[in-house]
DNA sequence: TTCATACTCCCACAGTACGAGAATTTAAAA
DNA sequence: TTTTAAATTCTCGTACTGTGGGAGTATGAA
């Protein structure tokens, strides 16, 4: 697209979501200063907003959001938006591996898978079902999310959580898990080599927000296998392209 | 404003809002083909609404709403931005005329009074409070929003209702509190002549959102005097102002 | 009332947004 | 796999939209 296509309709925009994060504090004419919009301009375009609902005027100088703007949230959360979004490039990524993908969020200390699409064999992650919640110590998913939280709240997590072994290769130690999210921070992905299930195995990366925050991780599982092994790194890649597309989706450059 | 001064800026949001009306159920192209959107066109602007978070992509040529659009509804309520809109202007009103001023709208039977604007004296509506539900079928506000009612929600009501006399002159029958809708729906106000206090008497007028539809009622009470109802004509028709003003306010024509 | 600020209007001009059509990508059907 | 239809992106010359300074008006506060 080229750069200055839709200038007033961005512009527009812009002023939107300021009046959205501001809610009627700051008065206009500082606002328009702030993002250094002439004020002929700036009233043109916010009666346009006006007309269509998506502000109103609360007072002199004083917008908020509009009434078009709550009906949007009716009955939807940013969860069913994402899973939406993330659904078909999932389906087509288990379609052209033959995997099961998933995508999970961090909620409360758990993963909660949002969405699931089945692979060719139902020997991978059978036990998962879309809206489950389980551990994150023990999954890709999990590691990948865990990975993204901050120091404090690591702290917390690790203090706060009982680590119980799924299998033998389970990590239980918080040290030795700590030492684990590092890597998956550098590394940009996470593995689980039968740590959840004793046969089974599985990618995860993360996916980024237009800000760089992780907001959720996608995963491939897959039977255990040494060829299986091998295709990691093949894998990852493709689910980092399948990533960037969910992200894309979603409106993040 | 002249008529294509925002033209892409109108037609952008034109589209939001039949993404958002239709939840991603018919397909892109068909929405813009309805729109009379030319196909290099629509998708530059679904760019920049996606770049912003407003739409997401849920599907090929299918899309939603987007994050950002979420984010909008926290935590606000529709009655809430129609009574920070209507604040200025009833404060204005109650201060030109010395009358308690009020907006009230209908919610399961009852009125809730969302605004409530002292006038000079405070031997008016002393009682009302903002938040505060009343019987409809005895003030001013009440019958506004009842002569709103389509016939079958007006028989509901009647039926479900059990009207106790406030005063003397309070309406308690059904077959003449018909009548009076009738009247309040011919006029386009509603006067309450001591129906709800002894001593008290308003006037009423429909705020009408953009397809004509009664979302709310604004009221001027007063001690009752002769004097006060010769004046009734006038605070009527500076009331209707009143609403309009809210209205445009709200983005509505 | 006075004052400061918000808002609207005007209009000539710069350059954005337009939109047809071609090219490319995509997903699903065959 | 190939085929096919539909979705999406690209290109580009130009029509006309959007711009923005400035003047003028409306508005609310003191």
């Amino acid at each position: 697209m080229r750069l200055d296509d839709t200038r007033s309709l961005g512009r527009a925009l812009t002023l939107l979501s300021l009046i959205a994060t501001d809610r009627g504090k700051t008065s206009f004419s500082t606002l328009t200063k702030e993002l250094g919009l002439p004020t002929s301009t700036a009233h043109r375009l916010a009666a346009e907003l006006l007309k269509h609902g998506l502000i109103s005027r609360i007072g002199r100088g004083k917008y908020d959001l509009g009434v078009a703007a709550m009906g949007f949230a009716r009955g939807r959360e940013f969860n069913d938006i994402l899973a939406e979004a993330a659904r078909p490039i999932l389906r087509q990524v288990s379609k052209e591996t033959g995997l099961t993908a998933h995508l999970g969020v961090f909620e409360e200390g758990m993963v909660t898978y949002l969405v699931k699409s089945n692979g060719a064999s139902l020997d991978q992650a059978h036990f998962t079902r879309e809206g489950m919640q389980l551990e994150a110590y023990c999954s890709g998913v999990g590691k990948v999310l865990l990975a993204s939280l901050s120091e404090v709240d690591l702290d917390e997590y690790l203090s706060a959580e009982d680590f119980v072994s799924a299998t033998p290769r389970t990590v239980t130690n918080s040290c030795a898990l700590r030492q684990e999210l590092a890597r998956v921070r550098q590394k940009g992905m996470a593995i689980d080599d039968r740590e959840i299930a004793e046969d089974m195995m599985c990618v995860a990366v993360p996916l980024h927000d237009g800000s760089g925050r992780t907001i959720a991780a996608l995963s491939l599982s897959m039977a255990w296998s040494d060829q299986a092994a091998a295709q990691i790194p093949a894998l990852s890649l493709k689910l980092t392209h399948a990533a960037s597309r969910v992200g894309r989706n979603l409106g993040y450059a």
